[in-house]
DNA sequence: CGTGCCATTACCCAGTTGGATAAACCCAGT
DNA sequence: ACTGGGTTTATCCAACTGGGTAATGGCACG
């Protein structure tokens, strides 16, 4: 399972502001073959300006930090130096923080508290440019993927006329029908006839809810 | 690294519909310490009916099978048995597959053509309950975090007030102002004012927007 | 060559919406 | 004690919305 840390080291840079927390971390990560520790950094401006200067292969990161938290930091470092893996290991566990770390460029999710194997584990996967997620996450992450876009409505949308969908567009967009009569060059009767037609179609009562269809159907 | 398969044996179930490829892997992971396969199967149904009556640990497993894929059999397995750990092992990268078979309950994605040991990592993820994605689809799936949620949008949203949200709630839904003054207990006239109220905080100029940037906020 | 679907326009009407404005109350922080 | 924000209520009014109904022309499919 170790082929990786085994054949080539891996330089590591701590970002975490417990200096007990760090310290446990240097010692579990350094003691491990393979693995160098290379830095520390205890706030967000400290680990962009740490990881730029040394360069490591993997930065692991916790989220609360002074000043910058750990998942800004994480899109400043994706953003100049996207090669650079980040191994987020905090004890957020919130939807919102989970997706918006992941979202930023986070490569592997950790939960505090874990054993020193999953950490490893993560470490390693991220190294390979993989990704690994905790147990704790998950399933918060794969449930994520599932809204995106209703296949229902989708379907729905799918019925609709072409001039249908250019109304249902500005509809989203939140025009009104007269708005959208001077943007389509129409009568204002046309549109409404349209809208009417769109509704039908959705199966809905008013255009907010039309609106809504469209989005959930991944008309962006 | 391999605390997890070196203490316990770890139960597969192999569904592969190319014998060659079959056999491969049954070579490379029964010769592993910790594990041991159990059952094979060359199609969707084979596949659920063997999980259902051998109970593995996991499942590895293809998606280009005849009969019933590998996602649609997926779906059935975590219907009846939640607690066994997929692994997708697959050569299909399409952003669409990768993210059905996620959403599908899959808990790891390798690619096939991968080592075995990345093959070996993901088993393991599975087993503590984590996810593994491998490099190759890694990516796909974290960009495909970003875009539910509009970080502009989520924070303007969160200007509002506690009862702005429970009316705005309802606008995405769709009520009236009447019918959300009922549903609250509330005069109409003070729904009206809310309704008013988030239209300022939001910037917008009708409901419609409101409830646009509602949902891009996530407010699902 | 109809029949059906789409796109276009039109009219009427009841109901809803959004803007402006005002006032009351409660509660928290200064 | 005062200020500020949130919640509640209210009224007036112009504009927009959604339902019903109907007519025209184009275009494609059988």
């Amino acid at each position: 399972m170790s082929e990786a840390s085994s054949q080539a080291v891996v330089r590591v840079l701590i970002v975490e502001d417990d200096p007990m927390m760090q310290l446990g971390l240097e010692q579990s990560l350094s003691s491990q073959p393979g693995i160098e520790v290379v830095g520390r950094a205890d706030d967000g401006y400290f680990a962009v300006e740490e990881t730029l200067k040394l360069k490591p292969d993997i930065v692991v990161m916790d989220i609360g930090l002074p000043r910058l938290d750990g998942i800004a930091a994480t899109q400043k470092i994706k953003k100049s130096l996207p090669e650079v893996r980040i191994v987020m290991l905090t004890s957020h566990t919130t939807e919102n923080e989970v997706i918006a770390a992941l979202s930023a460029g986070a490569d592997a999710y950790c939960v505090k508290g874990t054993t020193v194997e999953r950490l490893l584990a993560a470490i390693e996967a991220a190294w390979e440019g993989a990704s690994y997620l905790d147990p704790l996450v998950a399933r918060l992450v794969m449930d994520h993927l599932k809204s995106p876009t209703n296949t229902a409505d989708a379907i729905a949308v799918g019925q609709l006329s072409q001039r249908e969908l250019e109304v249902l567009k500005l509809m989203v967009e939140g025009r009104s029908n007269p708005e959208i009569a001077t943007a389509l060059y129409l009568s204002p009767n046309t549109v409404k006839t349209h809208v009417r037609g769109i509704m039908n179609k959705l199966a809905v009562d008013d255009r907010v809810q039309a609106a809504v269809v469209a989005l959930r159907a991944g008309l962006v």
